[in-house]
DNA sequence: AGGCGCTTGTGAAGGAGTGCACAAAGTTGC
DNA sequence: GCAACTTTGTGCACTCCTTCACAAGCGCCT
């Protein structure tokens, strides 16, 4: 059931108003929230939710008031509530078709990941240009040839496309996605996207996050030194 | 040689005072300009570096400004110079040992990537607990049981730990990690880790980085009144 | 019924990050 | 040597996010 309809109730809370920061603890929050599901736990206190996800119970509060008030007081939250209610402002409750471009390395570890389909979205395709690998068997599902992209998005209905092949291809990888009406990029490839102002780009780049690290961690030792006054 | 007793007066620019917004982009500098170095440039100004990375010039300038002044007016900015600087600031230049937990699809897709090595970090050893694994070669390392993690650790004074467990081992093995000495902690199985204050952990959570694509996707299909179909 | 303890929801304060605009500082051309 | 031009570096205002603190609301117990 789309109930997209506002239940009429919400109009202290914009519809659209969703602050980014708290759009991407969302996904945090729904997880750790069915793993309490799953633990058998039906209510919890923004205290013990906080403590749980990593974050400021105050935060915490105020990222789950821009979706309503979905809490007792004295009590806290009903589990299954909150579940539902950032499911829905996720989009979780449908079904988005997704396609893999790049079957090395990454992308069969993609196509393997059971995260990927247990979270309201849909795998329907893996592309791949390389002849050898087209054809073949990846987490039940047929390699195809890049050059079905077109007709696979337009009959799937496919808005959110996984590029993880080298850089090198990635720009023309992106291209061919945004022309065959994909709209939301998740790229794994090392490179800057350029892609029109309607297609949003998420881009994944694990050695600037081990760079960070390492920042970090150079600095921690560089305070060492200075700590004894 | 750059840090003298800081005669009471900063000069404006402080060690240490990098903003953490900023340091979350300078890898994303450094990959740029290095790909300019290959491709010949030498001399860039912040508005054509800005366009390529894909940020606000001014933002860039402030970025950069931290670290130091390493333009020149009227002409922009050496690329060699801020590829050394900025390395510097991300202890590029000492190359960082990395252990790997966990040896599956992800772990095996993380061992082969070029970009790990290539900046700044050396993979010094695979584990996993998997005694058919173990053993076995992957990317020119023989994998490891985990219970050797202490000794390599400890040998090769490895700060860095990447976790590629599922989940319901991720917190023994984060665990074992920061008992073995590791500070700082990569993290790609879904759940949050807890561990001392002391010890920098990052997460890269896939189905997360899709749920904020898909929440956009959603707003924007709202917006124009119905979504597909 | 009424008070008590607990937890939410939220205004308001404080802080971090971003964009703007321009003076300062360099280069080029004559 | 000077003027015109280019581009950096940064003070300032503004927006966004986080933290604080507490009134409002709910359930339970007496
Ligand atoms: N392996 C990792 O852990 C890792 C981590 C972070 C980022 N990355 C990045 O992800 C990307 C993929 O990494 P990988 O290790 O899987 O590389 P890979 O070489 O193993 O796989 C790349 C795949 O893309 C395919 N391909 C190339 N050009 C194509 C095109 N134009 N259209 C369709 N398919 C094409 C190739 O045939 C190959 O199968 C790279 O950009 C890499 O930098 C990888
Ligand atoms: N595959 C992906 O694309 C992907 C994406 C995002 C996140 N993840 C997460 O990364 C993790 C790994 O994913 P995967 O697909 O590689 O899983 P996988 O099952 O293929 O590999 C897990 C490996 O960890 C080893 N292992 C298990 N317990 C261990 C322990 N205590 N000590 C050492 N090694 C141990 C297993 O033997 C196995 O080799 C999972 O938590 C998954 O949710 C995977």
């Amino acid at each position: 059931m789309t109930d997209r309809a506002d239940a009429g109730r919400d109009l202290g809370v914009r519809r659209g108003g969703v602050p980014e920061a708290t759009v991407g603890r969302l996904p945090l929050y729904h997880r750790v929230l069915v793993d309490l599901a799953d633990a058998g736990v039906d209510t919890v206190s923004s205290d013990a939710l906080a403590a749980t996800a990593g974050v400021s119970p105050a935060k915490l509060r105020k990222d789950l008031s821009f979706l309503g008030s979905y809490g007792t007081r004295g009590v806290g939250y009903e589990v299954s509530v909150l579940i539902e209610q950032i499911g829905a402002e996720l989009g979780i409750s449908s079904e988005w078709p997704v396609v893999i471009v790049g079957v090395g390395h990454l992308g069969h570890a993609l196509a393997n990941y059971g995260g990927f389909t247990s979270r309201g979205f849909r795998l329907v395709a893996l592309f791949d240009e390389d002849p050898e690998l087209v054809g073949t068997d990846v987490a039940g599902l047929v390699i195809r040839p890049f050059t079905d992209l077109p007709s696979v998005a337009r009959a799937e209905g496919v808005t959110i496309g996984v590029v993880a092949t080298p850089a090198a291809a990635a720009q023309d990888v992106a291209d061919a996605l945004v022309a065959a009406g994909v709209n939301s990029v998740l790229n794994f490839a090392p490179v800057v996207l350029t892609v029109p102002p309607s297609v949003d780009v998420r881009r994944v780049d694990l050695a600037s996050e081990l760079q960070i690290l390492a920042f970090h961690q150079q600095r921690r030792g560089d305070e060492l030194g200075q700590v004894a006054r």
